[in-house]
RNA sequence: GGGGAUGUAGCUCAGUUGGCUAGAGCGCUUGACUGGCAGUCAAGAGGUCGUGGGUUCGAGUCCCAUCUUCUCCA
């Protein structure tokens, strides 16, 4: 059940007598839309896929960018959906400001109507205007529109009188502003598809506010109350590399308006944060920590960041993109950490807590997003996990810090030492900077700042490139990929570009009308191979991929003729081997689980000619035995020698009703591509062999854990494992050989072992016993010179034995002065010098200068304490000298 | 992808410019005290110092390579 604090006299700004719930809002928008000849699609999964610019979805028409770039076309030509975005870098939003104004997400919905190549700006304002008023019944006083004023810089772009005049007939004029190039122009990047916009804004103020200020005023003003609710963008130009604009031969709409928002204005509150959208969280956490939300302000920010970072952080675990160190999965973790920090700093929580609202998120995102329900554990114990790991660092910090306090020389801590604790430990500038000043210390912002500068380029400067503009050969070229049923075609080269990086140096990247190799995805890595033109001249292709549903061929060089046929060959081997390893983590997946139970589901893979990657979800450590039993599993299907049985475009629906496996974080498409062997059916764009026989034998590698709930298993198919047998047997046969073919070789082994370690045992006792008698011996040699119990003599030991014997003698004797050569070959010489402590410290002798001096007399040199010290040389021939010498140092 | 840190006893860690015969606490084993437990005391076991090279008379310590884990930046 929703529960919303309507009655609550404390409560925030909350006093409408109804309000229509989050959940009936999106199901209105997206049913008039359908009314509209719309398609209602799901929201793509947050993390992109093919798209290298973008880490995550940051807006409703990243998913649909490959049909703004012409790259395929839409079943439809009308979609609608309600698209999860996230927001964290970049132009468009900052992490580190959610949480202070209350409108701002990382996580946010965004409800769109599109149209490509379909309707444009007419059917665009008058339906949007006809749901905001009629449906929803917004008050229409209080709407504003903004239409684009134009520009006089480079573009020369003209005020957008269309949408103006079409905004005319539907509001009075006085509501419509002009906007510049910064609010009322859309670009999708630095290149590609653009055009003005229209937006829609609200004013939600009271009255007697309203009486002050005209609404119009504060329209993108950043007023909390007066915001905009619905971007309507009129994609018309297309932005070249130069910087320069064309028109497209096709327009498009797209739409975008801010979910949280709308339901902020249709349930009469004034913060995104008292919809019933964020309201549940907020009471929980409000449970959990003890706090009130409204009643403090640093906890009302604290708490605001945490409802809405969990929920970034849920959907990311529930699209497949896990916390970790690296690209989209270290974004998650600092989110995730930046919620921590604020309930540890501010909530005076020590003790993980946020995976607890995880509960609340499913029960009431669950109906409209199934992934989050279906996998509340899962999503639980990685966030609790990484909870803890965090709170572990923070802990280590504050250890580190005190440290930095104590040994500070001034009051001001340096810039460095900061950075350090945040750079090496990971542990925030923010917190450092407030226990400093509870500690009466402040820190070098400059500094610190200047070490974060050094960091950002360094890393900049690592991943510089330069892309250039595609050279078009043939226009409107379509490319068919076709290396499902051949590996060698001929092809013509529709396009390509060149893109200079600082690790690869120069690149071209190549499109053809046609092409056999597969572009790295799903977890397969890129074809490898080549393409030859007429006169037999070869290019090799060094790697393929996916870029907006185009297939990208990676080389150095371009050929000679960009215009001739050319034959272009995938590597057969390389591929027969990666189909061998994919077909493997199929047959592996479902081995997993008819073993472990079917919780199991897979979190990612990695297929490459050499080995294959698995990682599923699973709670604790597979064990040896359960291992084998899935070794066994998948050999006994690759001994079956189960057919391919593969259909092309089926519906998603049919594949489903067939027994292939859903899969949470896969993009919408119409149709997908099936794969089946025997009982294993998987939605998959992979290549496999024909047959598992093809295979020949699964072996697996390792088992480990990647994160918390995720285990991963590596493991080898086909010629790896005939090498990995191979290894073994070479390796065992020359153990036997060295055993003299001994029948059990490892009990052999575990002989010698045992009997190496009573031997060594023995050798210790004898030497000790040696050391011993010599020191009998020898007590009888010691010449008492001048007070010192002296000694220079050659002994038949080693370098520990010379050790044990002068430290024995210095247990039981005093004022000892001890020098002993031993030459263990006749190419190698050593001398000991032992003093007794007493005499370093009363008369100062100096053991080291001994032997270093001494040393010259065996060609060589040495050191060490001044009480004990060694050298060694080349030449035992003078070690009578050197031993005769040592009585000079005695005076 | 780039930078920083990290790896020493079962666990948590110390080990200062290379040289005090690799250490501490907890845990473990045995024994003693106490009627038993807790506890105290005593003795003891336990380490390829991540791996592989190199420099040096001498490397846990320095250099190179490689792997693990953590962390920051992109």
């Amino acid at each position: 059940m929703l529960y919303l604090k309507i009655n609550e006299p404390n409560s925030f700004n909350l006093k409408p007598s109804f309000f229509m719930k989050s959940q009936e809002i999106r199901a209105q928008f997206l049913d008039f839309f359908k009314e509209k000849a719309h398609t209602i699609v799901p929201s793509a999964p947050m993390v992109t896929k093919d798209d290298p610019t973008l880490l995550f979805v940051n807006s409703g028409m990243a998913p649909f960018k490959e049909f703004f770039l012409g790259n395929g076309k839409p079943k439809s030509n009308r979609l609608t959906d309600s698209q999860k975005c996230l927001r964290v870098s970049g132009k468009h939003n900052d992490l580190e400001e959610v949480g202070y104004d209350t409108y701002h997400h990382t996580l946010f919905e965004m409800l769109g109507n599109w149209s490509f190549g379909d309707y444009f700006k007419k059917e665009a304002i008058s339906w949007a205007w006809e749901l905001l008023t009629e449906v929803y019944k917004i008050d229409k006083d209080i709407l504003y529109v903004s239409v684009f004023e134009g520009s006089d810089d480079a573009d020369k772009l003209p005020l957008d009188q269309e949408a103006y005049d079409l905004w005319k007939e539907l509001i009075p004029e006085d509501q419509i502003v002009t906007g510049n190039k910064k609010d009322n122009f859309w670009e999708m990047g630095e290149q590609g598809p653009c055009g003005p916009c229209s937006e829609i804004h609200v004013d939600l103020r009271s009255e007697e506010e309203k009486a002050k200020t005209p609404g119009i005023d504060l329209v993108n003003m950043d007023h909390p109350h007066v915001v905009e609710i619905w971007n309507l963008v009129f994609m018309q130009y297309n932005r070249k590399a130069n910087g320069s604009l064309e028109n497209l031969p096709h327009k498009h709409i797209d739409t975008g308006m801010g979910f949280e928002r709308l339901c902020m204005a249709l349930q009469g509150v004034k913060s995104n944060y008292d919809t019933d959208v964020f309201q549940p969280i907020i009471n929980r956490i409000e449970k959990i920590t003890d706090a009130t939300y409204g009643a403090n302000e640093q906890q009302d920010i604290a708490i605001r960041v945490i409802a809405d970072h969990v929920r970034a952080v849920a959907f990311s675990i529930a699209d497949g993109q896990l916390p970790s160190n690296t690209g989209a999965g270290y974004v998650i973790r600092r989110i995730l950490r930046r919620a921590v920090r604020y309930g540890f700093t501010f909530l005076n929580k020590k003790d993980p807590f946020i995976y607890q609202l995880v509960a609340v998120l499913s029960e009431q995102m669950g109906a409209a997003f199934p992934e989050i329900s279906g996998q509340k554990q899962l999503i639980e114990n990685v966030i609790r996990e990484e909870e803890k790991s965090f709170l572990r660092a923070l802990d280590q910090g504050l250890i580190l810090l005190d440290k930095i306090i104590e040994t500070a020389d001034s009051k001001e801590i340096s810039g460095d030492k900061v950075f350090e604790l945040y750079d090496t430990f990971g542990f925030p500038v923010d917190l450092t900077a407030l226990i400093l000043s509870e500690k009466g210390f402040t820190l070098d912002e400059k500094g610190f700042k200047d070490e974060l500068q050094k960091q950002k380029n360094r890393s900049k400067a690592a991943s510089e490139m330069s892309t250039e503009d595609w050279t078009i050969l043939v226009k409107e070229a379509t490319e068919e990929f076709i290396g499902y049923d051949t590996l060698s075609a001929d092809v013509k080269l529709t396009r390509y570009r060149k893109v200079v990086s600082k690790k690869e140096g120069e690149i071209f990247q190549l499109v053809f009308d046609a092409t056999p190799f597969y572009p790295e995805g799903g977890g397969q890595v890129g074809d490898k191979g080549s393409f030859v033109d007429p006169q037999g001249n070869l290019i090799a292709i060094l790697d393929t991929k996916k870029e907006n549903n185009v297939i990208i061929h990676f080389t150095k060089k371009l050929p000679k003729k960009v215009n001739d046929t050319f034959k272009a060959i995938v590597n057969e081997k390389l591929r027969e081997q990666t189909a061998c390893n994919h077909t493997a983590t199929h047959l592996l997946h479902e081995a997993l689980r008819e073993v472990l139970g079917v919780h199991v589901a897979q979190k990612g893979s990695a297929v490459n000619a050499n080995s294959l990657r698995f990682d599923f979800s699973h709670f604790s450590k597979v064990t040896a035995e359960e291992l084998s039993t899935v070794e066994a599993y998948v050999n006994a299907k690759i001994a079956l020698k189960l057919p391919l049985e593969e259909s092309r475009n089926v519906s998603m629906e049919k594949a489903i009703e067939d027994g292939a496996m859903a899969l949470f974080g896969e993009k919408y498409g119409d149709t997908v591509r099936a794969i089946k062997f025997g009982n294993s059916i998987e939605l998959c764009g992979g290549t496999h062999v024909k047959n598992t026989g093809d295979i020949w034998h699964f072996k697996i590698r390792s088992e480990g854990a990647v994160a918390a709930g995720i285990r991963r298993i590596e493991a080898i198919t086909n010629e790896a494992v005939k090498g990995f047998y191979d290894d073994n047997n070479r390796t065992l046969f020359q153990i036997k050989e060295l055993l003299n073919n001994a029948k059990a070789p490892v009990k052999a082994v575990q002989k010698l072992q045992d009997e190496n370690t009573a031997l060594q045992k023995q050798v210790e006792q004898l030497l000790r016993d040696k050391a011993k008698n010599l020191s009998g011996e020898i007590k009888n040699q010691l010449q008492e010179i001048n007070g010192v119990q002296f000694l220079a003599i050659k002994v038949d030991l080693d370098a520990n034995g010379i050790k044990t014997l002068a430290f024995d003698m210095g247990k039981t004797h005093q004022n000892l002065f001890l020098v002993f050569a031993t030459a263990p070959s006749s190419e190698k010489a050593m001398l000991t010098c032992y003093i007794s402590k007493e005499l370093v410290n009363e008369r100062g002798y100096d053991a080291g200068k001994v032997v270093r001096e001494l040393g010259k007399f065996i060609h060589g040199g040495g050191g060490g304490q001044n009480f004990f010290a060694t050298a060694g040389g080349k030449n035992p021939g003078g070690i009578p000298q050197a031993l005769e010498n040592a009585k000079e140092y005695l005076s």
